[in-house]
Parts: C-alpha cells; structure tokens; sequence
DNA sequence: GGCGGGGCGTGACAAAGTCACAGAAGCGCT
DNA sequence: AGCGCTTCTGTGACTTTGTCACGCCCCGCC
C-alpha cells in the first residue's frame, strides 16, 4: 500500500482525455487520501471541501433516519466520484448522507479551487463532472421506486445476488441487509427463512449461502 | 402572454451576475418556451436537448412505477432550473421522471452548446448550476427518507399544509394528494377521515379546507 | 328524469413494520 | 472445559400500510 500511485489521471475518464499540462497541475494540485475499512469519509457536519475521486475499494453512502433505521443510496466504486458531497460542498448547503469506507480506500482529493479551475478549463471534465451527476440521481430514482413501489422479498432478492462474490457468498448479517434496504431486520429475517425453506439460499450465522442463483434473479426481475 | 419577456437573465442568480457580452449572447442563444397548464414538459422518451430555466409558473416532477403508482419526486418553482433533465441530457442516459406543467409555464430554453460554453467562462453560472443540481439531490434524498421511514399521517399533514393556499383551502382529489405522497387512494382517504374526525380539515369533493392549521403542523412536525 | 363517470367510503384481507422476548452462536477469559 | 457476555437470529402478537372489491354519491349531460 505504500507504493506511490503514479498518473492516476490516467484511472478517470474524466481527466484521461486532458491534455498533459492540465493533467501535470492535477496531480500537483490533488493530494493522495486513504481510508481504513469502516472509517467515515464524510458526514453532516464533517465536510472535506474537495472532490473526492476514487482510486481504489469503494465507499458505502447511507442515509440515517431520526429513528434509527438506515437505508443504503448507493455505493462509490473505484474509477467514480463522490459527487454528493460536492454538490453540497458547491452550494455550501448541510446535507443528511454520509459515507464510509467499505473496504480499504484510495482516493485522489481535488481541492474546490481546483475543480472549479478545471471545471472552467476543460469540456471532458464537465462531462465527466456531469455524467456523475446523472449517475446519482438515477441512482436516487431507483431508491425511490424500490422503496415506494417495491416489495421487500423481490429486493431483498435482487441485493443478494448484487452483494454475492463469484461464489455465491456474502457475509453480512440480517440486521446490515436491513440497512441495506431501508427495513427492520425481522423482516429480513422471515424472508431469508423463507427463501431458506425454498432452497434458495442456506443461511449461517453472518453469512448467507446462495444455492439457486437463478430463481432468486427470476425473482428480482419481478415487478 | 404575448409581451415580451425582455431581459430573462436578470432573473436568475446564475445570469444576473455574468458581464453584459456573455448575457447578450445568453439572450441571443435561448429561446422562449411556453406550456400550457397540464402540458408534459419531458417524459422518457422526449428529451429536449437544452436545460430549462423556468421564468414562471411551476413543474410537478413525478415517477410512475411500473404498476401505474406514482409520487412526486419535487417542484421546479420560477427562478429555479430543470437540472435533472439536464443531467440526463448530458449523460445522455434515460431517465425515469416526468414532468407536467402545474400552471400555465413560461421557460427559457439554453441548448446544450450554449450550456457548455457558459459553463466553461462563468464561475457564476457553474455556481448556479451546481446549486441546483445540489437542491435537487436533497429533495431527493428527503424523498428517500420519508417514503422509507415517515408516517403517512405525518407526511399527508406536511403536504396538505404546503399546497394549501393563503386561506387555508388546496383544489386535490384523494387521488391526487396520493400520487403526491406515492401511496394509494384509500389510505388517503381514510387519513383525511380521521382529520375530519378531529376537526382538523373539512373536505369537500375535489376540495379540502384545513380548520385547524397549527394542529396540522404540529403533527406534520413530528418524526 | 335517467345515465354515466369520477370521486369517495368501507370492509376484508395481505404485506410490512413494531415490540417484546427468548434461545443460539460466537468469543474472550480463567 | 466452563462461564459470562455480546451479538445474532427466530418467533408470536399486534399495528400500520397497501390491496382488492364493491357500492354509493355527486354532478354534469343528454
């Protein structure tokens, strides 16, 4: 982990395409972050007033109700930005989400100064800049429609298959798949019972099994 | 209707601070646009290539679920921006909201290029631009969290005391008020029942009078 | 006046969330 | 191994919300 990183303008597409002087101020200009798995990247009232871009391992964005309970928006994989948090940055406005590191982070940290230097300067940039944006509010749509119109055993379904690694396993505990979907943990744990009586999955403690694949794929298209 | 508009750029925070040659060519570049009242304004599928400045009127921006619910995700007031359309555009990816004219609409137009070229020589227009796009992110992110962990009781006294007018009177069917909320008709309609039964409104068909404001808000206050 | 359609009320049921509690599984410690 | 603690999981009873089916009412229109 202590290797240097090198270009990493070369990792975006947004800055790939720059021409080499305002990729050389980039990386004069940025400064290399790293975040332990778990730890917080940023929070309501924790601002890193800079553009975050991610390098490596990703970061999970969530968002805490009054009561307690969370739900996952969505999840910044490598090779993205952070945009949320600029968005609130830009407009100096409080936001409610926050995100932590879900695994082990590298990221590149663009001072404002910067990005808005860059912003002004470079057509791929703002695209990039943009289709981020675009990113996360489709994303955000999404939330809104499963949790307004989606039932909870067609998206529990579809998130165990999207958290699964090629093995068809996931360590998470029913309480963190609650979170993930926004819902109280006894109901996670009545369909994993379910679908656990259909075969579809064997469940152990912090760790679920996928053992039909496909039915549960079948069931996620649903609705 | 059919005076001029004259110089729009004065409207807006994004325009009103640019130098005069970039405001001319603003004025030059944009085109009017007006809707009716009920008239969609973008859908899926109808993309107008250029980001909206509304001058007056109001846009209701919805999702229709597959299933034909619908909830409404935000209003673009005057003065304010149609960014998630824009983002949209500029990643060119589709998206699932609409929007319909709420009142009689008056807009201007900035195609795509001028956008770009604005962004690129006014820090003040990229200010503006990221204002609303950040705006527009926290509506949604206050979406998310009522949808997933508000009360409906809550939500419906919110959002009665919100559409109504200065007397305390909004125009909505039961329908309407649950697309607003993105849940169905007879839940709304036993709410307000319920509403009624304290005192708190007095609905007619079509129509709903709030009696007791305060106690609206005070429940609206909650969670 | 009759007719038709949108708006509204309601009962019965299904799905999801809440509350309370108990047992099971891991984990550190001796 | 045995103990005690914490965390995870299972379950029943109940509330809230959403769904379905139906019937009535109001109002405009022929």
């Amino acid at each position: 982990m202590q290797q240097a990183i090198g270009d990493w303008t070369e990792r975006f597409d947004g800055t790939r395409q720059l021409p080499r002087d305002l990729r050389d101020r980039l990386l004069r200009l940025a400064s290399l972050r790293r975040f332990k798995a778990g730890e917080t990247v940023f929070a309501p009232g924790r601002v890193p007033n800079s553009l975050l871009l991610l390098l490596e391992g990703t970061i999970r964005v969530f968002q805490t109700s009054d009561s307690g309970r969370e739900i996952v928006l969505y999840r910044v994989e490598a090779g993205q930005s952070c945009v949320l948090t600029t968005a609130c940055i830009l407009a100096e406005e409080a936001y409610s989400a926050e995100g932590v590191a879900e695994t082990d982070v590298v990221a590149v940290a663009l001072p404002r100064s910067a990005f808005d230097r860059l912003a002004a300067d470079s057509e791929a940039f703002r695209q990039f800049v943009f289709a981020a944006y675009s990113r996360r509010l489709l994303d955000l749509l999404r939330v809104v429609d499963d949790v307004a119109f989606g039932k909870i055993d067609v998206r529990l379904a579809a998130r165990l298959v999207a958290l699964a690694d090629a093995e068809g396993a996931l360590n998470a505990t029913h309480q963190q798949l609650a979170t993930e979907l926004g819902t109280a943990r006894e109901v996670i744990s009545r369909q994993l019972t379910e679908f656990q009586r259909r075969g579809w999955i064997e469940a152990a403690r912090g760790r679920i099994l996928l053992r039909d694949v496909p039915a549960l794929k079948a069931l996620a298209r649903q609705k």
